[in-house]
DNA sequence: CTACTGCGAGACAACGTTGTCCCTCCATTT
DNA sequence: AAATGGAGGGACAACGTTGTCTCGCAGTAG
């Protein structure tokens, strides 16, 4: 048996003082004695002392746990991670810590860990919804990436129709008449946005369109056999990485990458070193994550106003591969 | 004023029952009549109690949180993001839940972060050591990527002399003998070992090293003076992929991405779409997480064996960049 | 010299939960 | 009919900490 962790009680005997006198000292109340207190931090650092949180946050009265709770599709794909790093620095300037899940777009699992959370009492949430319904859980929550149906709350996103409508009018621009969609889930009003965009951009000239892609390899074969139609587009629009890359390899695999336009909505890294280089309309996961949880901590701190939808725009990038 | 959330006592009250009877439904306990536990269930739903596990774990046996912590370099980073999202998927299969932290290699950071969920009373960490002393915290640690410099515990690395040397032994192989080693930052095993089989395969031969580098500028500037010595390497050796992204752009820069061989330590995104394509020693991060965990979770289910030093062999995939 | 003030420090309760103990029933046994 | 036993459920303490209250004591004023 490995003795315990030392308690309060342990190092207020040691220091020869009350056990009410540690806690004072230890939450640096000015109020106690100097001699008292060397003592007191005398026999923290002998016993290595170290405070319990679970136990303060119980007896306090902020009742905070100095913990938030940050919910994504997947924290291995890049815009997850760009985006979950940057709540974490934001998070660190604050003292904040953050407990993470990937809900791999699954409502159960949403469910589930908003659940698990709630019970460690985080203090807050930033989510990126699956478009399930959500139970309250009496818990600030801010949405990122996409709106959640049936639940309102501060929501960070793109400019996902604007910036989708700015990518085809690109290709407009660059003379292609014929433009094909490669999209995702259309559960998810992220998808749902960008369709939007495209066929603003298009009106009634819009041109083929494939939803509900995940995967590259999905995206690969969509792609593949949109070019191998009668008629088939000149251009390409895609609505998230993972389909621009299956994209790249269905055009790589066709010897069609100089002669097919293609442009991305979301950066990846490397995509200025593909052959051609890949143009996109980049997002901003560093600064949708800094202020979702600016966001989130005001609203931990109490602000009350009404659910504010933050806009992050997008940008442009010509690489190549949309100018053809 | 929100109403707090519900306790057990509230749920008690409703359900005109004892507190501890509650207790005894949320906990599964089957010494209930049927008909109490059925009326608890009723009032634990209409009033969406949850229970408080700060408090649970406060009095409880076994002081478990289910929580552990994961502390990376980057969670960013893709070799990191990859380990993570790993970890998290062995931690859900056991419904233990995930604290993470990025560490950027500084020993200050540590520090305050392994001491943080300390606090926080984790179950165990996962821990990417930056080379700095360690405190014991009296949790159980697992360390991944790397070898703790003045601690012991159970470590999962890759393997990185023999995954080097091989490495090195490849560019041997299609003839070349003078080979650049461009790498990391030396506080660090990896850096170190890489070195060590670099140095292994080609003994006396060894050419031009550089070390300590973080990122692709870096990477691309030192890669560039290395080329325009007098005596150039024909091959390349990197230790890290943002080492080797940045020797690809310098490669591309001065038109020798077709004369000059490479081969990277760690595969990355795309690397199989450049141009050429990248010839790669590749890790398997996510075996790398699955291990860890599992290691950890025997730990801190009580295993109390000598310290194990788990290694996860790589693999040299080549694709064309090793090959000229 | 007494009464007051204020500050330092301890005693005690409380946070929400679970471990332990004990009491009450009712069914069985003799 | 009385004793026995087991199962269900409640009372109470405890986990490690902080909020509140109170007490003692020194210093000051009257």
């Amino acid at each position: 048996m490995t003795p315990n962790r030392p308690t309060m009680n342990d190092v207020a005997r040691t220091a020869g003082v009350s056990l009410k006198t540690v806690s004072r000292v230890v939450n640096g109340e000015t109020t106690v004695a100097p001699e008292l207190a060397a003592r007191v931090h005398a026999a923290v650092e002998s016993l290595d002392y170290r405070p319990h949180l679970g136990a303060s946050m119980l007896r306090r009265n902020d009742r905070r746990t100095r913990t938030i709770g940050v919910l994504l599709d997947d924290v291995s794909h890049p815009f997850s991670a760009a985006l979950h790093r940057a709540v974490e620095d934001q998070a660190r300037a604050g003292g904040i810590h953050v407990l993470t899940g990937s809900l791999d777009r699954d409502p159960v699992r949403e469910k589930a860990l908003t659940a698990a959370f709630a019970e460690r009492q985080t203090d807050g949430l930033i989510l990126a919804p699956s478009g399930a319904e959500l139970d309250p859980h009496e818990m600030p929550v801010v949405y990122v990436d996409r709106v959640p149906t049936g639940a309102t709350g501060d929501t960070v996103v793109s400019t996902n129709v604007s910036g989708a409508a700015g990518a085809v009018r690109h290709l407009i621009a660059h003379g292609h008449r014929r433009i094909g969609f490669l999209g995702g889930d259309r559960h998810l009003s992220t998808a749902r946005d960008r369709y939007a965009g495209y066929q603003r951009a298009l009106g009634r000239r819009a041109g083929p369109a494939v939803h509900d892609l995940h995967d590259p390899t999905d995206a690969e074969r969509a792609a593949v056999s949109m070019l191998r139609t009668a008629d088939p587009p000149t251009a390409l629009f895609t609505t998230q990485s993972m389909v621009t890359i299956g994209v790249v390899r269905a055009l790589r695999r066709l010897g069609r990458e100089h002669s097919v336009a293609l442009v991305g909505f979301d950066d990846f890294p490397l995509a200025d070193l593909l052959d051609p280089p890949v143009t996109v309309v980049a997002q901003d996961p560093a600064r949708m994550g800094r202020t979702a949880a600016t966001a989130l901590f005001e609203r931990i701190d109490g602000h009350d106003g009404p659910p504010r939808e933050i806009r992050i725009p997008t940008t442009l990038i010509a690489r190549g591969s949309g100018e053809l």
